[in-house]
DNA sequence: TATTGTGAATTGGTTCACAGCC
DNA sequence: GGCTGTGAACCAATTCACAATA
């Protein structure tokens, strides 16, 4: 049992794909399947097989030369190294239109992150119901934050607010934030923060286009070489 | 300048951090900065300058030794660069609560990807308006893709809807996705898709979340596997 | 036999450090 | 003197290829 603790690190870009393997796993799992290969899950996952065994192999070697992996069983590893063997409360800054999409849509609940607080600044907010959860003032975060013993944050706030929100979040104690807004903002070392900035997606989306056209407008004057590639992502 | 069209291929990487200096450059521009140095756009963007330098490369030679960049020409530089000189309508997929939350939020349509069309595939919801756009039942698609030139689709249905999501995008003529669901989607050579997973972002906190609590545990006590856990502890 | 787990090779990305230029 | 642009050095991530083994 001992040992099991901090092992050695894991990569960063293993521990992005991790959640995805958990995913299909889980899928896969509801379909009653029990064993799974390298190829198989790295079909499912579209990258190959080599990463998809590397990446495993961080976690320990749990899978069975000359077959495969368990699925439920590689599904409670992965569950352990992400610390999802508990579910963690989350709470919501911003209860504008995409807070309250993020509140409402349940996808949150479901993967092991219920809502367990939103607050805003705005008092024509406070006291309305979304999603099951009254809406409180920003003022008691730090109650809200306390109370439920929540670690991790969310800001659905417009972007001049975001830092704010930060801040605020950082002061009640919140170790990790996920932010919506378009804005960086800084938060002390020892606090993870990740950004979804949607706007950035379309922007990279557009290069692709961009790029695609533009091959376009070349082959049909003259023709290049140009490797056809394609732009997704992982 | 025919040589300006497709030059030599940015690095994932740098493309994904361009719109983040765009970002970074145009509140600058607000706040009439006219000149800006790699230093100072590193810092406002929290990586190193040689980075920021590099990145700017592979645009061309646009900034001046001894000074820096000259914060509207790069500007333009980057929206060329990124096929942001003009808007890319896009149409969004899923008119519930997150498809009504990004046609609503504005965000889209300020940084130049105004909403074009959304498509549901309840009659229910068909006929509403959203962000000022009447929704139309997911078999206009086509009708609503083309009548409009859309090359971008959005994705905000529920998982299991996706791929049908896709395929229908795809079959309208879009050639990029951006993927809101939680499932995967394969989409032909030639389409790029980025995908935006909510919880898989949240899982990733999560496991740094987890590494710093089992570190706490691991010097109070010096050893000892120890559940150190916080969360919905009763 | 089929498939894992992993060193070695390769590719891609970051950072250093300095020549070149304003 | 100050700052860019970029080879070279470094580091991280991916892929190959094969020995280990159920």
């Amino acid at each position: 049992m001992a040992g099991q603790r901090s092992r050695r690190r894991i990569p960063e870009a293993t521990v992005a794909r991790l959640p995805v393997y958990l995913q299909l796993l889980t899928d896969q799992f509801e379909l009653e399947v029990s064993n799974i290969s390298s190829e198989e899950l790295a079909e499912l996952a579209g990258v190959n097989a080599a990463k998809v065994r590397k990446d495993l192999s961080y976690l320990g070697s749990y899978g069975t030369r000359g077959v495969g992996y368990e699925v439920e069983f590689l599904i409670y590893q992965i569950k352990r190294e992400l610390g999802l063997t508990h579910d963690w409360l989350v709470v919501i800054v911003g209860a504008g239109n995409l807070g309250q999409a993020l509140a409402g849509h349940g996808g949150f609940t479901e993967r092991g992150f219920p809502v367990g607080g939103i607050v805003d600044i705005d008092d024509a907010k406070v006291g309305s119901l979304i999603g099951g959860v009254r809406v409180r003032h920003v003022k008691d975060l730090n109650q809200v934050v306390q109370a439920r013993n929540i670690s991790i944050g969310v800001i659905a706030t417009p972007g001049p607010a975001a830092q704010d929100a930060a801040d605020a979040l950082v002061a009640a104690g919140v170790t990790s934030i996920l932010n919506f807004a378009p804005n960086l903002i800084t938060a002390p070392h020892g606090v993870s923060v990740r950004k979804v900035d949607l706007a950035v997606e379309l922007q990279i989306l557009s290069y692709h286009e961009q790029r695609r056209a533009n091959a376009r407008a070349a082959t049909t004057l003259q023709s290049v070489p140009g490797n056809g590639r394609r732009g997704a992502s992982a």
